[in-house]
DNA sequence: AAGTTAATATTGTAATACGATATTGTCAAG
DNA sequence: CTTGACAATATCGTATTACAATATTAACTT
């Protein structure tokens, strides 16, 4: 269990994993929380699944159900808006990176 | 103005800011939006504030007051516990941009 | 048609964001 | 002294978000 605001400030790094997947490929609720969790993160389906709902009311990204093996899948994928999001926050956090680690 | 996710995103980028400054040297609120400003975040004192009071609640920053050229300003400055966050922020963040960055 | 299962959705409470507004504390001028 | 001005901090009210727990969905299986 991380601290409040370790949680916190991995939220939001948890919404680019986000947007960055959802660029490179179609991804899906269950699967991805499993994809955080090898990253270390911890989120739980109440926080997830909100976060994608409105990640798609606002246009970042977008959906289509899809039936696997008999179970029915809400896939994402990032829109162009969504693209240009994550441009600039993988902007952001190279520069940020780099002033955390300059001596 | 940014757009919703875009701030949202950076909120947390600036918290780290504020750790990662407040462990080189003590901090305080006007003069730390103009340093957040020139790396091209907004945020407004209704937000920034309440920042340094929770992380002080918390126990990450502790603060003391001091009269400048008359004007009372309050010190942040980070504890041994938000020392501990930074760091393991930083891994987590260089992580983050290695996978952003890799093709 | 009843049960099983993976997956998604929602609910209720507490916490957070933020623009706008108020407060504090000190100095300088009258 | 006390009033005005100013920098800085603090708080208020509304709207949004987080999250664990609970409910629902949809297709398959027996």
């Amino acid at each position: 269990m991380d601290d409040q605001l370790t949680r916190d400030l991995f939220l939001g790094f948890i919404k680019i994993h986000i947007l960055h997947h959802a660029v490179k490929e179609d991804i899906f609720g269950q699967e991805f929380q499993n994809e955080l969790n090898r990253h270390g993160y911890n989120i739980s389906f109440g926080t997830l699944y909100p976060i994608f709902h409105r990640m798609e009311e606002q246009g970042y990204v977008e959906s289509y159900k899809k039936n696997v093996d008999g179970k029915v899948r809400r896939y994402y994928k990032a829109t162009k808006q969504g693209k240009k999001v994550l441009e600039k926050a993988k902007t952001q956090a190279k520069e940020l990176v780099e002033e955390l680690y300059e001596e």
